[in-house]
RNA sequence: GCCGAAGUGGCGGAAUGGCAGACGCGGCAGUCUCAAAAACUGUUGAGGGGCAACUCUCGUGUCGGUUCGAGUCCGACCUUCGGCACCA
């Protein structure tokens, strides 16, 4: 009886095998050349489910591949080990967030470990090890330095079921948190920022990296660049010293057209232009703008609503006395908190005026105006009109034309503006890197010292969901001396956003042991930047925005010599279950430990491949993976069998079937089509198994090829091929044998399939060999019997030739 | 509302403008078996004609267009998913 595959067997042992020769361990002294391939480190929920392996299985067939091709390669795993659901379960269930972590991490190790991927565990980073974040808190020192990392009051957004503040990129959807998805609030408080947007339009330029599309337009809408003009509007209005109110604007061009000015009623000068007829009015609507929950008062369904605050400004160009309103649909945060509200050629200026009964001048006509009111904004391009010396002016024209004279009257500037907001990083929690500052009450801020570093998590916090970091109450902490003048001091107590451990995690796992520094700059001048980087699309304005700011930031310090931290992006799709994203609190998880137990990771690694293209993702569904477990069953049997030639008749298509395979699994893989390659695969094995049958290829031509499907089999069925490959006596390891090569010559075929149609149209084909000229071609395809009838009777009035695919004959 | 991606058999999906449905699942038929499971072999888009080898018609979300030829390119629309959303 012949030997049966057992996925579980063979496994266990090579892992251990693997890992006793320490297989995977990344040499850095190699001399051949450098290939550094990155996953997005997990999260330590604690549980590896499919989607993880959806994530890592792939980026892991490339990277022993591109290992196979000569590269030394750097795959690394780690933890991203900070955040919020450590600190919860201690809360729920009094366990110490370290001590949840460390078990979740070990758990998870071992689940990664199971899915037989190429990591080089003597690299394994853990980002709430004090090892770590002691150098995540010397980035902030360097980014404080620089000016980069500031103390600010800011209305920030707060979520009440978090219990601490959120950066606007972790606020999604409607309004509602990233991790928990309660609605946020707002919250005016003082918050430690990272300056994001002095490099806002550098984040802009993706030149030199090979980064989805998708991704890169969603981070050009999140920075949301706009080019406009500043525009001063004449302010004289008693015991007040402003002279006036700055508008940002896109549409200088119908300046002419203002008919009021609307501030945000978070405004300052909204309390000293109020004339006291109004206060009452104004300082109701304030209040009911700030009862309003961020939802209410985004949404654009809202009708727009405001009140005029008895005072005025003068339009310069036309010295009109324009009224001041204030309207929530104005933001302070964006442009200067001001707008000049032309009702003809904005839609919701248009709306206002309708609703307030203000004047709608149109100052923009649109081609064949009859001259009558407009029935709605009109915000297309069109001719200058009641616009003084600029009447008759294409208004695209008139854009440049008015901001100029306004430059030249010093009425205005042309400026750029951009949506995005500086990163805010203070978390009001405890399970995170502390923030390394100090408040004196003689020096003021204080920052702690390098060589004081790390700032110590205590270990003995209480976890009370107050609000307020629990690391507020603990004394010891709190209460330190100023390192500056050695005063009395308190340590800040607010902790570290996650995403910053994870802005600098790659270059960490270059020397993932250096005690002197964050890493060494030797060996991330060897790595990096990373070769080729995956990961979900969900982060592509939080984490890969993040990261790029950070290489940037750290780059003009003159710390790394690079500003994109990796070259190649590529992002997976999502497995989804029950219609949602898999996630342990939502409870729809799929456990793939079930699957390696019954089936074996190299069926799991293979089916994840399989089931469709990468980027794809899809709704989770097992009923075909016994189709894998089939075909390695299949493969099994091919190797194991005893082969015995009855002839060689069959060598040349063997050989070239062997050698078009390899041709199209290369082509596949570089592409990152897992799942044709796959196929490819399949369709090989399905062949040979029919060679099989007839045993008439020589041993030499049937030996070459199953050692071929083996090799090409290593990257995703590593267990497998390592297992026949032994069986086989060739030798260890199969994962250190070079790629197979194919010879083209050996590919393409002397003779092949003409297609002949008629009209477009299937109507026969015919065995022609490769050197076919285009006459003889036609001439044979004419005379085909089954393409006569189609032919006789009628005129021809064309026929095209396309060399090697067909003929098609056009008649009339 | 704006931006982006995608719509192909019963299902997952394949297809440099050139044989639509590779590969796999499921189904059907068969081999093996007392039987079942497993495994293996064959078959499988829909509709029609033929005893049959076979053959015809239709068919890639909808409607148009370009082309000798369109799943693929262009235009309009519909649906689904993802992102952004009063950004002046």
């Amino acid at each position: 009886m012949a030997e049966k595959y057992k996925p579980q067997q063979i496994e266990k042992k090579w892992q251990q095998k693997w890992d006793d020769d320490k297989l995977y361990e990344t040499k850095d002294d190699d001399p051949s050349p450098k290939y550094y391939a990155l996953t997005m480190f997990p999260y330590t929920s604690g549980d590896l489910h499919i989607g993880h392996w959806y994530n890592n299985i792939p980026i892991d067939v490339y990277a022993r591949y591109k290992r196979m091709n000569g590269y030394n390669v750097l795959h690394p795993m780690g933890f991203d080990a900070f955040g919020l659901p450590a600190e919860n379960a201690a809360i729920r269930h009094g366990i110490h967030p370290f001590k949840w972590t460390m078990e979740g991490i070990d758990k998870m190790r071992r689940q990664l470990k199971s899915t037989g991927a190429m990591y080089d565990w003597s690299r394994e980073i853990i980002t709430c090890l004090p090892e770590y974040y002691k150098w995540t808190q010397w980035f902030f020192l360097k980014l404080y330095e620089a000016g980069l990392a500031y103390r600010g009051k800011a209305p920030v957004n707060w979520c009440p079921n978090c219990k601490t503040v959120l950066a606007n990129e972790q606020v999604v959807g409607e309004g509602v948190c990233e991790r928990c998805e309660t609605p946020v609030t707002r919250r005016d408080l003082e918050q430690w920022f990272f300056r994001i947007t002095k490099y806002a339009e550098e984040l802009l330029d993706f030149s030199g990296i090979d980064w989805p599309e998708r991704i890169k337009i969603m981070q050009q809408n999140w920075i949301g660049k706009s080019q406009g003009t500043e525009i001063s509007f004449g302010l004289d209005h008693p015991g007040v010293e402003e002279k006036e109110i700055r508008v940002f604007t896109t549409r200088p061009d119908t300046v002419f057209g203002v008919t009021f000015m609307v501030l945000a009623p978070e405004h300052p000068l909204v309390a000293k232009l109020t004339v006291p007829e109004k206060k009452a009015e104004v300082e109701a609507y304030i209040n009911k703008t700030h009862r309003q929950s961020e939802i209410e008062r985004l949404s654009t369904e809202k009708e727009k609503d405001g009140v005029f605050i008895g005072a005025y400004c003068t339009n310069r160009l036309n010295g009109t006395k324009v009224p001041i309103w204030i309207a929530d649909y104005v933001l302070l945060s964006y442009g200067t908190g001001a707008v000049m509200a032309v009702p003809a050629h904005d839609e919701r200026d248009f709306a206002f005026a309708k609703k307030y009964n203000l004047p709608i001048p149109v100052v923009i006509a649109p081609s064949e105006w009859d001259g009558k009111e407009l029935e709605e904004a009109y915000i297309e391009p069109g001719t200058m009109v009641n616009s003084g010396r600029f009447n008759g002016l294409p208004s695209e024209k008139g854009i440049e034309a008015v901001s100029e004279y306004l430059e030249e009257k010093e009425w205005g500037q042309r400026t750029v503006r951009y949506k995005i907001r500086d990163w805010l990083i203070s978390r009001q929690r405890y399970w995170g890197a502390p923030i390394p500052m100090v408040y004196c009450e003689k020096c003021g801020l204080v920052p702690v010292p390098e060589q004081d570093l790390p700032v110590l998590l205590p270990e003995d916090a209480e976890f009370k969901p107050t609000g307020e970091s629990p690391l507020k109450y603990h004394e010891q902490f709190v209460n330190t001396t100023c390192p500056r003048c050695g005063a009395v001091a308190k340590r800040e107590t607010d902790t570290m956003d996650t995403f910053v451990c994870s802005s600098w995690y790659y270059l960490r796992y270059c020397s993932p042991h250096e005690a002197a520094a964050a890493f060494d700059d030797e060996k991330v001048k060897l790595w990096c930047p990373v070769n080729f980087y995956t990961g979900g699309a969900e982060h592509a304005v939080m984490h890969l925005l993040y990261v790029r700011f950070f290489a940037k930031a750290i780059r003009d310090m003159g710390l790394i010599d690079f500003g994109e931290p990796f070259l190649k992006l590529f992002n997976q799709g999502t497995i989804i279950c029950d219609h949602r994203k898999m996630s342990k609190s939502r409870g729809n998880v799929v456990n793939p430990d079930d699957y390696v137990k019954e089936l074996g990771a190299d069926v799991v690694r293979t089916y994840l491949m399989f089931i469709g293209p990468w980027d794809q993702g899809g709704e989770w569904d097992d009923s075909g993976i016994s189709g894998i477990h089939r075909w390695m069953n299949r493969i099994w049997n091919l190797a194991m069998q005893e082969y015995r030639a009855t002839g060689n008749s069959g060598d040349d298509e063997i050989i070239r079937l062997t050698h078009q395979t390899i041709k199209k699994v290369t082509e596949d893989i570089e592409r990152l089509h897992f799942n044709t390659m796959v196929a490819a695969l399949m369709e090989f094995t399905n062949y040979l198994g029919k060679v099989k049958e007839t045993d008439n290829v020589s041993t030499a031509a049937w030996d070459n090829s199953i050692n071929t499907l083996l090799l090409l089999l290593a990257p995703t069925a590593p267990h497998l091929a390592e297992e026949l490959w032994a069986k086989k006596g060739k030798k260890y390891s199969v994962h250190h044998q070079d790629w197979p090569r194919w010879d083209e010559k050996l590919v393409t075929r002397d003779v092949f399939t003409l297609v002949v149609q008629v009209n477009g149209k299937l109507r026969g084909r015919l065995t022609a060999p490769v050197a076919i000229t285009e006459d003889e071609a036609k001439k044979l395809a004419v005379q085909l019997d089954k393409v006569k009838p189609f032919v006789e009777g009628k005129q021809v009035a064309k026929v095209i030739y396309v060399p090697g695919k067909l003929v098609n004959i056009v008649v009339r």
